[in-house]
DNA sequence: GTCTATAATTTGATAGAC
DNA sequence: GTCTATCAAATTATAGAC
């Protein structure tokens, strides 16, 4: 038997490929439900508003990066910073999208108070993570320092179609 | 006689003030012309379709940031950089806004094609002042890497709360 | 150049049948 | 849980008077 997902991940996929393109404007109950195969107010059943959607998605999104990470005890500093490299090359090599945290933060004054303030806790746990993988002796960039040019070369290799600029904005 | 802005200016600097805070899809033609203090009949008048009115907004703050770097023959490498970080900086510490062209740059995939255009002019005339200012003997992080650092300062500092850390992120 | 009026569409959201 | 039906509001945009 094959794990099918249930409607509600169906949901949250959907919204999430339209958010990681437009933000949070840039997706709707009845675009989500035509991308499902459902009606709008099917949607509204599993998240009551568009706020309550926004939250979860970024939560969601959020569990997954922290996945990804695994444990940065186990970790040399090099190896901390490349596997966070690695997560966001992902976002721009594999799924040719922004990472939605990072469009969430530039809009970040439009967010309803919840959506904001989940995004806030992407930038703290990734941040902490690096944190502790770069260890107390760390002299290079802040951790801060490194997830900044991260999203922004994002950003710029997105902008200007330009993957290699990805690439040499990482290399510090 | 004082220098009255023009009805088409002060069009643009709300659609601004909107537009750095939720992006393209962050303003509208009606609260525009509330904020100016016409009908939204009359923005159509200068701004034809919203398309017009993105293009023309990211077209004037380019104009304005590389107005305001000024010309990078004349500056030292350390000169060039200081003059860009400065560009960022007044947008979060004086404006508390994102940059319009980083924000937009998230967006891209959902932007009207000739909004993107203009956005991407943006990143390619900074980093060009940015290659000219640091010339050929630069071994430092590349241009574009030093304009990917300052939009993600930007956001990250943003979304934390927390400017200090735009500092942290920005020093290299 | 600005207005009134309006069109056509989309939006987030709800009530109630099944 | 999903549907039909509907709502009130907001959206981009246009026609035509002044």
């Amino acid at each position: 038997m094959t794990t099918d997902a249930t409607i509600r991940d169906r949901i949250l996929d959907a919204a999430e490929l339209r958010a990681r393109k437009g933000g949070y404007g840039g997706f709707s109950f009845r675009e989500i439900a035509e991308d499902v195969g459902v009606k709008s107010s099917s949607v509204h059943y599993h998240f009551p508003t568009k706020a309550d959607l926004g939250q979860e998605l970024v939560e969601r999104y959020t569990q997954r990066a922290m996945a990804y990470l695994g444990d940065a005890v186990e970790r040399t500093p090099s190896e901390a910073i490349e596997r966070v490299t690695q997560l966001f090359r992902n976002a721009l090599m594999r799924d040719d999208k922004m990472c939605l945290c990072g469009l969430f933060g530039a809009e970040r004054d439009a967010l309803p108070a919840e959506v904001a303030a989940a995004t806030a806790e992407f930038f703290r746990l990734v941040i902490a993570y690096l944190t502790q993988g770069l260890g107390p002796n760390w002299t290079g960039d802040p951790p801060a320092a490194i997830l900044a040019r991260l999203e922004g070369a994002l950003i710029v290799a997105r902008v200007l179609e330009d993957q290699t600029l990805f690439e040499q904005s990482v290399r510090a």
